[in-house]
DNA sequence: TAAAAATACTCCATAGGTATTTTAT
DNA sequence: ATAAAATACCTATGGAGTATTTTTA
């Protein structure tokens, strides 16, 4: 798990879309797919329901928001103190 | 900012001396170095005072260590809530 | 049949390693 | 003299891209 997939994930559970949550990223659509998929394989859980117009979080989707959310606002505010 | 590289820092701000640090994280001491420095330039502030025989946290270092250790507590979290 | 996601490759950036040098005690 | 960090150089893993196929509303 790495924050720049976290990144990844919150851009693509607010989207509901890899395709538009790609272009926000400027990254392209399969690198982000296979980057879900990774990490869906790494934490051992399926974090989106997919099909074939919008994909949306699971309930364990949902728990690693919360998380990497705040995960996202440390950095943040490690960034703040520091400067 | 990755989550590999925190927990990096984390170590090395632990032993206080790369080499150690290196060879709990079984990796290498100039990837370590490296890796220090890099995380170092990425945040514009020196978070190590180094000597010779040992590397001690600069005061920009302790806030970025208290943030990281968050960091990684909500890695935790995520994973238990998860599974 | 038209979107969106997944797959199949290819490429390259960078994480990581070994060998060596520098530094400070 | 010695222990530790930094530097130089090389290797290789995996992140990212393009082209294409599969899937489902």
């Amino acid at each position: 798990m790495e924050l720049r997939v976290l990144k990844y994930f919150l851009t693509t559970a607010r989207e509901e879309n890899i395709t538009k949550a790609a272009q926000s990223l400027h990254i392209s659509q399969p690198t982000l797919s296979r980057q879900l998929m990774q990490l869906e394989e790494e934490l051992g859980v399926t974090l989106f329901h997919r099909s074939s117009h919008n994909i949306i979080l699971t309930d364990e989707g949902q728990l690693l928001k919360r998380r990497a959310q705040e995960m996202l606002s440390l950095v943040d505010r490690a960034k703040n103190e520091i400067s």
